[in-house]
DNA sequence: CTGCGTGCAAAGTATTTGCAAACCG
DNA sequence: CGGTTTGCAAATACTTTGCACGCAG
């Protein structure tokens, strides 16, 4: 179960605001991906103020401590969303491309397959990322039109 | 073996321009990738006259005929590289992350989990794409400094 | 207090668009 | 010839930066 955004916080050295809290919040029962504007959108009225900048920050800060995810879709959009997956477990996303729904992928097959791409090819490495599209069983129920 | 350009973009129904088949012939030979504005850079003092913009839509147009693909670095950049792989043959990329040689990974193991992380999720998977990042043997060589 | 965090304004930078001229088929 | 393609200039859009003020520790 994740630990609340206060201690994981104070246990990295970063202050915990409550524009950081608000942010981690706002993503911890969320099921979905934002982009930095709509988290903007969304909290500002809520803040009083709110810089969009600071949005910025404060995702890829929430990223180094490991409360939040980037995740990657075709759109070349900046995204982030809750990572639920214990840390140091390796998992990867499922983003629905209609929606921006993630779920967590794990069981990651090409682990397995690392050392003998390394042995085949020479090459060291030293990190992959799988990012798997589709639609979600929501977007699936309702993409008739 | 890959078709000729020509051939590729003709049966497509695409004009075979001397630009197009120079960034085609740029790529074809080479295991590294490249942004647009490398693209350009190199081959504009050949062609005479080439515009960022046009770089930009051949880039892309290559990419839809399969000649072809987009790499992502975790940089975020743009970037591209011959496809070599047949045509229909599912693989995906290394990408070397300090000097951008890619290399085709064949025998995706993700592709034998569809069924079941559908199963388990309720989606509809559409898509996936592998980016695995590292060292080339020669960057590996030359890394220590 | 003391430095990190934030708002605001502003700068970048990468990528896209509009349109007239050039060109492929 | 007729619809594409390209160059050029300009617009966009997104993201980052600098700096002064305010708040967390």
């Amino acid at each position: 179960m994740a630990k609340d955004p206060r201690t994981v916080l104070r246990e990295k050295g970063i202050k915990v605001t409550p524009r950081r809290l608000a942010v981690a919040e706002l993503f911890r029962p969320l099921r979905g991906s934002m982009t930095p504007e709509m988290v903007w959108k969304r909290l500002r009225p809520k803040l009083g103020t709110l810089g969009l900048p600071t949005v910025y920050r404060i995702l890829e800060d929430l990223v180094q401590v490991g409360i939040l995810t980037r995740i990657e879709l075709s759109d070349r959009a900046l995204r982030y969303a809750a990572c639920r997956a214990e840390p140091g477990v390796h998992h990867h996303h499922f983003v629905c491309v209609r929606c921006g729904a993630v779920s967590e992928v794990e069981g990651c097959a090409f682990e397995r397959q690392v050392r003998g791409v390394e042995r085949r090819t020479g090459f060291r490495v030293t990190g992959h990322r799988l990012h798997v599209e589709g639609l979600c069983s929501s977007c699936r129920a309702r993409r008739r039109k």
